[in-house]
DNA sequence: CAGCATCCGAATAGATACTG
DNA sequence: CAGTATCTATTCGGATGCTG
């Protein structure tokens, strides 16, 4: 396991200030966060599209996430005039490099809880789910 | 954005289930329960060691994270008679696989949250900071 | 369509004190 | 040491209805 021994020596550093696990849980720590990003992700970027993409989300719910998010920087809103007015989520680069952080989520439960994953229940190792989809 | 591709395929798989991003975070999402992994990774095993390690943590809520962590088969809780009676904690298989996935938060806010992460602000790709460390 | 306002209820967490 | 027991405080989310 090369990552432990990593994680230790990021404590260990002098130039260390405070903890980046918590840090990011703090970002994208709370109720809903990481499927809106999934579904920015996945190309949703109107407030609709977003909402049914992720389920029963309520929409002030929904709406407390976004501006969460336009906060840390990750999302960013644009209006286009007009009529109705258009409103717009995309993305910003610091939202983008979320992506592999996700991905090591679903990695993690494919392989660890594939039962409540899987149709047929099997765990897949990150290569053979690469692999799988690749074909 | 290699990991993009493949996240969107994972949900097109007619072999898909339910959202594996979301279930990881149903085992490891609430509050607290990346610190206190992030203290048995350190080797903490007892409960006070992972109460103080984590910080202001109250003992009930760890006590409850204990248990979910156990419940998900995460974390093992040995009972060794005597007096007083010694219990410790220790990964089970299942628990240490999360180790990459934590890795990857901390990776996140280290790359793209410098300012609160680091005494010098300065932001470091995976690679340096693996590179940082090695030496 | 893209939300906001209000009200309500449930779920959590925090504080403190106590026990085998 | 390793929790449990209360009690309180607060946050948060859900439901519903409304608006430019």
């Amino acid at each position: 396991m090369l990552e432990g021994k990593y994680l230790a020596a990021i404590y260990a550093d002098p130039n260390h200030r405070s903890c980046p696990i918590e840090q990011t849980f703090r970002i994208v720590g709370k109720k809903w966060t990481v499927l809106v990003l999934r579904e920015l992700f996945f190309g949703a970027n109107r407030f609709g599209r977003i909402k049914t993409g992720v389920g029963s989300i309520n929409p002030k719910v929904l709406s407390n996430r976004l501006k969460d998010l336009e906060d840390a920087g990750m999302i960013k809103r644009d209006v286009t005039p007009g009529r109705p007015v258009q409103i717009e989520y995309t993305l910003t680069e610091k939202g983008t490099n979320i992506l592999p952080f996700l991905f090591s989520a679903a990695k993690y439960s494919m392989g660890n809880c594939p039962e409540v994953v899987f149709k047929d229940g099997k765990s897949y190792t990150a290569e053979e789910i690469l692999r799988k989809m690749s074909s």
